[in-house]
DNA sequence: TATTGACTTAGAGTTAACTCTCAGGATTAT
DNA sequence: ATAATCCTGAGAGTTAACTCTAAGTCAATA
């Protein structure tokens, strides 16, 4: 079973512009073409495009994509590599949700703080709220904040 | 205590020309200026500059930073407001996490997949690994990378 | 037969957020 | 006094990943 340019794009929700900018840029060098040379999309490309998007989703940019495509493409021989390769891009990736995870409990302090504003009427509420009225789960994101200041 | 462009520069680790970028694009109202014009940074300003790293970290642009800017800047009367918008990127980053987190599963998969390989020196031992030899907790992903195929 | 959609090369346009350069002038630190 | 740092405005350059246009050809479908 194979699909034109124009099938798969709809299955994978990338535009037929997009897949041959991708192939321009030597990251689907494992799709067929048929005599006159027509792309021929396979079931298992649709796998090499996944990992594609995956990998894009780590933020890789599309050379280095492109070098991994390139060692897939090389066999066996370039083993060692790829999974090094996907090693880092798990750490960058559990890094990255790490920052995520901090840049969430700002907003929750911050949600949690225009609620009290609300409440109140007034902004001005925050200067009279005690440490200890502060939910645990959020004081050490208010103390941080005046941390920072201080630390530099 | 005040601080100059380039001192604060220094401490939240942005250039004073970005910081002077920001300020064009309005982000720096609060900003004191001395009287021959000099930028005047205290100690509460670097709360502000950590709020908006922190609305940057969750991929807001800068022109709705700004709109943000001038709600605080406008007082008690857009503190609702202000509480949807934080309600609104809370939500915005919950779902990075839980897309990256996704992400991070099909790059455990790829990790396992090649280690697998490296053991063996091929790729091609997978195509005689049995399903119950994949451990539990990665299997659900090759299953959705099959799936996916047959779901369009 | 007509339309639709595939192909190519080549290059222009877009967007965001910087990042820098220049020119000219004021202020501050050593 | 001299260098470093500050200010402004205007505008050019950068980067990545598209996104599109044009111009011309070829293939498959109704």
């Amino acid at each position: 079973m194979y699909y034109t340019i124009g099938e798969i794009a709809k299955k994978v929700n990338i535009s037929p512009h997009t897949l041959r900018f991708y192939a321009k840029e030597g990251l689907l060098p494992f799709v067929e073409r048929s005599e006159s040379g027509i792309r021929m999309f396979k079931d298992e490309d649709f796998e090499g495009l996944m990992i594609i998007e995956c990998l894009k989703k780590t933020g890789m940019p599309i050379k280095d994509i492109k070098t991994f495509i390139d060692w897939t493409m090389e066999g066996d021989s370039t083993i060692d590599k790829r999974l090094e390769m996907f090693k880092k891009r798990k750490e960058a990736v559990e890094k990255q949700i790490a920052e995520l995870q901090e840049t969430l409990r700002l907003l929750e302090y911050k949600c949690w703080y225009y609620e009290k504003a609300k409440e109140a009427g007034t902004c001005e509420v925050h200067s009279k709220i005690k440490v200890d009225d502060i939910p645990e789960d959020i004081r050490p994101v208010k103390e941080n904040l005046k941390k920072v200041r201080k630390l530099y």
